[in-house]
DNA sequence: CTTTTCGTTCGATAATGTCGAACGCCATTC
DNA sequence: GAATGGCGTTCGACATTATCGAACGAAAAG
C-alpha cells in the first residue's frame, strides 16, 4: 500500500535511535524490553545492522553499540553540507570577535538540529553539541529560524509540538510566542535569555538562501552573567552580520 | 534462520549506500536500476527512510539525498568516542609543530576509516575525509595498524583483501606486504611514500590501548616534495611520540 | 499536440519476518 | 561443587508483510 511504510526498515531505525550520548550501549534484552519486541525479533534486526556496520557489539560483554557505518554516513551528511563550508570561516571569526560559543543549526520537522559548533575560550559546559537536536519554541537559534517561516508553517509548528518548560522563563504559550516571533521579526534577532537553560543566553540571527527562504541560523551563546547590556548590543551586531554575511554567500539578496 | 538477514534492512542499507561525496543526489529511477529492484519496491523503501529522517526529497525534481538523522547519528558516533576526545589537543599540537595534515584512524574489517583530520597551512587537497574509508594495505595509517594486529588477522585480511594498484608504487602482493609490516614493527612507524597516490608522503605510528592491542593510527602526511630526509626524521620522531602519548592517555603501558 | 519517462498507487501472492519454545553458556546463588 | 537463573542464540510454523508487475497520472521531451 503507497501510505503503508515497511516494518523492518522502522523497527531497524527503532533500535538505532535507542541510542543516544548516555546510554551508548543496550543489550539485546534492553533492547527487547525497550521497543517491546521479542528477542528473537531484536536478535534478527539487530545481526542484520551489525552485519552492515550500523552496529557494533562488545564481545567481553555482548552488549551493542552504534558502528562506525553511521559515521561513514553522518559525515557524508555533514561533508555535503554547503552550508557548513560557506559558514565555517565566518563563525571562526565570530568565535574570536566575541570570546563565546557560536552555533549554527537547521531546521528538522519542528526542531533544530546543530550542524556547527565553535567553543571560545572559557566556555562553559552547554547542552549542545553537534548532530544534537533542540525545540524550536523556545531556544535562540530556533525561535530566529521559526520567525521567519511561512505563516502556515508556524501555525502547523505550534500545533504539533508538544510545549515544555524548561526553566520558569519558558514561553509555552502560542499566542506569546506569536507575539515574540513578530518582535524578532522586526528586529532581525532572537534572543534566548534562560528559556532553554538557567544561566545560559544566546543571540542568534536567521540565514536565508537564494529564495530569501530561511534555511538556517546563527548564534552567539554564553553565560548570562557575562552579557552586560553593552556587550549584548555588540553580539547583536555582529551576530546579525554574521547571518547576513552567510545569507549572502548563499545567494541572499536583500 | 539464524543465519538470515533481515532483507528489507539490507535493503535500506544498500539504498544509504549508494549515495557518496560525488554522488549525493538519486532518482528513484537511479537507485532502482543501481540495485536492480522494482521501482515500487524501493519507492516503499524510499519513503520509510525518508519518514524516518534518514532520506531527504528534494521537491524540485523529486530527487533524494541523505537526512540529517544519519547526521545525528553520525555525530553520536563520533562524540562518543573516548579516543578521538583523548587524541584532539595532541593531534593540534602535531599540526602546529609540524604544518602538514594530520590524521587519525581506526580499523573496520579489512579497512581504516578516517575519525580525525586536521589540516595544517599549505594543505594540499587530500583523498582523506572525516569518515572516509581507505585501504589497509597500502596506507600509512592502514599499515601502522595491520603491522601490529595479531598474526591470525592479518592473515585472513590480506587473504579477503582485494588487492588494488593505486599508483606504479602500490605493494600488492602479501609477500611483499608482509616483509614491509615486518620492518613496521621493527621500527616502529610506517611510511606510505606514493603508494595511494601520486606525490603523497606520510609518515604513521601505531596507537594502543590499555590491553596492548592496537586501536588506531596516527600520522602526518604532505606533499612528497616537502619530505627532506631531515624533515622526515623529524616527522617520525613527531609521530611516534604522538602515537605513543594517545596510546598512554588510553592505559597503555610498555 | 503527441509521445515518453518517471514517480506513485494498487492488489495478488510468494516469500519473509515474527515470535514462542527450547537450548546452551555463563554468572550467580546456595 | 551443584543447582538455578538469566540472557543470547537458534529453530521452525505460520500469519503477515514486502515484493513487483500493471496501471495511472503528471510532467518533460520531441
Amino acid at each position: 500500500m503507497s501510505d503503508k511504510l515497511i516494518q523492518s526498515v522502522e523497527r531497524a531505525a527503532d533500535i538505532l535511535e535507542l541510542f543516544s550520548l548516555t546510554e551508548s550501549e543496550l543489550s539485546v534484552k534492553e533492547i527487547s524490553e525497550r521497543l517491546g519486541l521479542s528477542k528473537s525479533t531484536v536478535h534478527g534486526l539487530i545481526k542484520t545492522l551489525e552485519h552492515r556496520g550500523y552496529l557494533e557489539q562488545r564481545l567481553s560483554d555482548q552488549k551493542y553499540k552504534l558502528g562506525l557505518r553511521l559515521f561513514q554516513l553522518g559525515n557524508l551528511v555533514g561533508g555535503g553540507m554547503e552550508l557548513r563550508k560557506v559558514a565555517y570561516p565566518i563563525i571562526q571569526e565570530l568565535v574570536e570577535k566575541l570570546h563565546e560559543t557560536v552555533h549554527m543549526v537547521v531546521s528538522d520537522k519542528d526542531e533544530v538540529v546543530y550542524v556547527e559548533k565553535l567553543e571560545g575560550l572559557g566556555s562553559l559546559r552547554m547542552y549542545s553539541m553537534v548532530g544534537k537536536r533542540a525545540p524550536m519554541y523556545c531556544t535562540g537559534v530556533g525561535k530566529a529560524m521559526l520567525a521567519f517561516f511561512e505563516e502556515s508553517a508556524i501555525e502547523r509548528i505550534l500545533q504539533e509540538v508538544k510545549f515544555q518548560k524548561f526553566t520558569p522563563y519558558t514561553l509555552d504559550t502560542p499566542d506569546e510566542i506569536k507575539q515574540e516571533l513578530r518582535k524578532i521579526r522586526e528586529q532581525g534577532y532572537a534572543i534566548d535569555d534562560e528559556e532553554i537553560e538557567i544561566g545560559l543566553k544566546c543571540v542568534a540571527a536567521p540565514i536565508f538562501n537564494h529564495e530569501g527562504t530561511v534555511v538556517a541560523s546563527i548564534s552567539c551563546a554564553g553565560p548570562k552573567h557575562r552579557f552586560s547590556d553593552e556587550k549584548t548590543a555588540i553580539v547583536i551586531q555582529e551576530v546579525r552580520s554574521a547571518g547576513l554575511e552567510v545569507s549572502r554567500k548563499l545567494g541572499y539578496r536583500v
